[in-house]
DNA sequence: ACAATCCCT
């Protein structure tokens, strides 16, 4: 392996936080912290006590009890989200029927720590450790004292109870994500300790940003607090705490490259093929971007495979010079594989043989493959990025930072000590981004906007961001809203229509489609589409059955396009909600149960808004005048000449911008005079998602105000947007 | 000769 240079700087000095949950901790379940037997209860405690993050204990108690704010700087395995948790009961902050919050970004995360640590106090699940996350909550009010949670749910909650008067600690973990709703939640954090000075904060982060994180959180110049104020004498201090944790994780020695390859596809096909014939036992683990990618470099993986088992004729139990296996087998994993074939990357290799599992971004933090000792790494990352002039979300191939780079080395040490071939030069990843720009500086911010103003925040200018967005990107989420009708002239909030579109768990433009439908007599139907538009991956995509795939949307499929298509599903669907359905139309049972569930949760928000459920019954054009009035924005004419073979061109009414049908529509082929598309995204071309043919009067119809502001000048802009220029 | 990083209410 000539083309390999060792890294300069041996094994990585502080690998970033593991998004995952903590597994470290003791294996056995049962005894419990609230005990009449202390001594039941020695071997977990002795396993609790040996948990890296033991030697903090106090530290942590101390911190969280003097300041405002704690940063918890903790590598992987460390046990900070196990463990701080209960640190925090046996320290008392429970007391008094108060609550300790931790959040998470993902559902998993949330609900398998939650259990992991139900077990280790030893009480049922849902008493006095629960979660929330969407459609589920296990907790029982009164008796449940520590609640895991996504930060999505903790951001609904806010709205109901804008202190958090239930909590007296939130703890926010993995940080270091940056994920728009984090970056939220932390902002909105920071404004209810204002108001709640006895509310601690701790932050789990990776130690790169814990400066940044506790600088942000640092109030001392904030209006000190008259000292004849009683609840002053006991405040904490406005001063951030920061403590650090050692992690548990196994030294990774990093490589580089010599030299730059030009294709690094087939770049990390060879360097996995190179470990695989060099290295001793352990599997291997390489990141590229995306499904093409990762299904390209299968098949090359998958022949060499065959070549190789040829050659080694029967035997079945050799080794190379260092030990490792001479099988292999290969593994594309990537979430858009269905749940049978995701599994098929973590289940053990057979013995004799080394698994190669060929990855997308998912295994960089949602999940985790055990016995991986080999990463290899491209470097690279899909990324959102978002065009404010455009008001179009597009996925671009961008250089991973150094912080993504290290949390995928990170995943060869898990076991014991690994390796990781980085295919660029050690000069080039000097030069690497350290950390990926937040979420939230590269977001269509209207869902945001909306959420803020309906917390009272009206001047969101004004609002303390941890990275603020372009103003552009606000300007623009103003802009839709203010045509939406969901601000006013002076960008406040509208009743009841901004306060109804704030309290739906859907984007604003869906939202306002959703809530017109009872105007238009479609409720029914439009909870059915809202729900539907919300699942990404309704079709099931085995590769090489696009034939069959197209046979099947072909059964549903009319000419009035995707919302219309999605009632017909429904309905099929809800003759008997059977797996076999799925399976006989390759839809995923997974996304048709989800999108019942969210039209459920929908059709919950709308009774409570005071909506009558009514039905269009077969009636279409209600359905889509409600899409229009949703969607008027994105509203595209057919381009008189456009389009061939790649489907046809359109026009986008307000802009003028090129356009095509994406593939993935029915509408992939026809051509309708005019549509509204529910998403646009730049990924080679710029393609409309969810598209609806209309009939080009509604526009001016349904959205009077926007298409007269659009002739008027272009140019009108609510208040808070004005304030900018 | 057509497309899909990843999460979340």
């Amino acid at each position: 392996m000539a083309f390999w240079k060792p890294g300069s700087k041996k094994p990585e000095a502080s690998l970033p936080l593991s998004a995952e949950v903590d597994r470290e901790g003791p294996g056995d379940s049962g005894g419990r912290l609230v005990v009449f037997n202390r001594n039941e209860n020695l071997a977990l405690q002795a396993q609790r006590e040996r948990l890296p993050i033991f030697k903090t204990r106090d530290a942590i108690l101390h911190l969280v009890e003097t300041r405002a704010t704690t940063v918890l700087v903790g590598q992987t395995g460390c046990g900070k989200t196990t463990q701080v948790p209960q640190y925090l009961v046996e320290a008392g902050w429970t007391a008094g029927g108060r609550l300790v919050a931790c959040t998470q970004p993902r559902r998993v995360a949330a609900m398998t720590v939650a259990s992991r640590v139900a077990d280790e106090m030893g009480v049922t699940l849902g008493a006095e450790v629960g979660y929330a996350v969407r459609f589920e909550n296990v907790s029982t009010p009164g008796v449940t004292r520590v609640r895991f949670c996504t930060d999505g749910v903790l951001l609904r909650e806010l709205m109901e109870d804008p202190l958090l008067s239930r909590y007296s600690v939130v703890m926010v973990d993995e940080a270091h994500e940056r994920s728009l709703a984090t970056d939220l939640l932390l902002g909105l954090l920071k404004k209810v300790q204002r108001r709640r000075p006895d509310l601690r904060i701790i932050i789990a982060s990776a130690t790169i940003q814990a400066e940044e994180f506790a600088a942000f959180f640092d109030t001392r110049h904030l209006e000190p607090k008259p000292a004849s104020e009683a609840s002053s004498v006991n405040a904490p201090s406005r001063e951030p705490g920061i403590v650090s944790v050692e992690g548990r994780a196994h030294t990774v020695l990093i490589h580089y490259l010599e030299k730059p390859v030009p294709d690094y596809v087939k770049a990390a096909v060879g360097a996995a093929i190179d470990v695989h014939r060099a290295e001793g036992p352990g599997d291997v683990l390489v990141f590229l971007t995306g499904e093409e990618e990762i299904e390209a470099a299968v098949s090359m993986l998958q022949e060499e495979a065959e070549d190789n088992s040829r050659r080694l004729l029967g035997g079945g139990a050799g080794t190379n010079p260092a030990g490792g296996p001479e099988r292999f087998t290969v593994h594309p994993l990537y979430a858009g594989l269905s749940p049978a074939q995701q599994m098929e990357a973590f289940r053990p290799a057979p013995r004799y043989t080394r698994k190669i599992v060929v990855a997308s971004n998912v295994a960089e933090t949602s999940v985790t493959i055990e016995g991986v000792v080999y990463v290899v790494d491209c470097c690279f990352v899909k990324q959102k990025a978002y065009d404010p002039t455009r008001g179009m979300e597009s996925l671009l191939t961008a250089e991973a930072s150094r912080a993504s780079a290290n949390q995928r080395a990170g995943r060869a040490g898990r076991v014991r000590p690994g390796k990781a071939y980085r295919l660029c030069t050690e000069k080039a990843f000097r030069d690497l981004p350290e950390t990926a720009p937040p979420e939230m500086i590269r977001s269509d911010l209207a869902a945001t906007v909306l959420q803020l103003k309906a917390l009272g925040i009206d001047n969101i200018m004004n609002f303390e961001w941890l990275s603020p967005p372009p103003a552009a990107n606000m300007i623009k989420a103003l802009e839709l809203l203010y045509a939406l009708q969901a601000i006013d002239d002076d960008a406040r909030l509208t009743k009841p229509l901004g306060m109804h579109l704030a309290e739906l768990p859907l984007e604003p433009q869906l939202g306002k489609a959703l809530l017109v439908s009872g105007e238009l007599g479609c409720v029914e139907e439009m909870l059915t589409v809202s729900a539907y538009l919300q699942v990404q991956t309704l079709w099931v995509s085995p590769r090489g059955r696009q034939k069959r795939l197209d046979e099947c949307r072909d059964r549903f499929a009319v000419a009035e396009g995707d919302a219309v298509t999605a009632l017909n599903i429904h309905t099929a669907w809800c003759g008997g909600r059977a797996r076999s359905f799925a399976d006989k139309n390759m839809l995923s049972h997974r996304a048709l149960v989800r999108a019942s569930d969210i039209r459920a949760q929908l059709a919950r928000h709308v009774r409570r808004v005071g909506l009558v459920v009514s039905s269009a019954g077969k009636d279409s054009a209600p359905v889509r005048r409600a899409m229009t009035a949703g969607f008027f924005a994105n509203a595209a004419a057919l381009a008189p000449h456009g389009g061939g073979a790649e489907g046809s061109a359109f026009r986008s009414v307000r802009g003028g911008a090129t356009l095509f049908i994406h593939p993935g529509s029915v509408l992939f082929r026809a051509r309708p005079a005019m549509v509204v598309y529910a998403a646009a995204v730049r990924t080679g071309r710029e393609y409309m998602r969810d598209v609806t043919a209309i009939d080009p009067e509604w526009l001016s119809e349904l959205a009077p105000h926007f298409y007269a502001m659009t002739q008027r000048s272009g140019n009108e802009r609510p208040a808070d947007a004005a304030a900018v220029f």
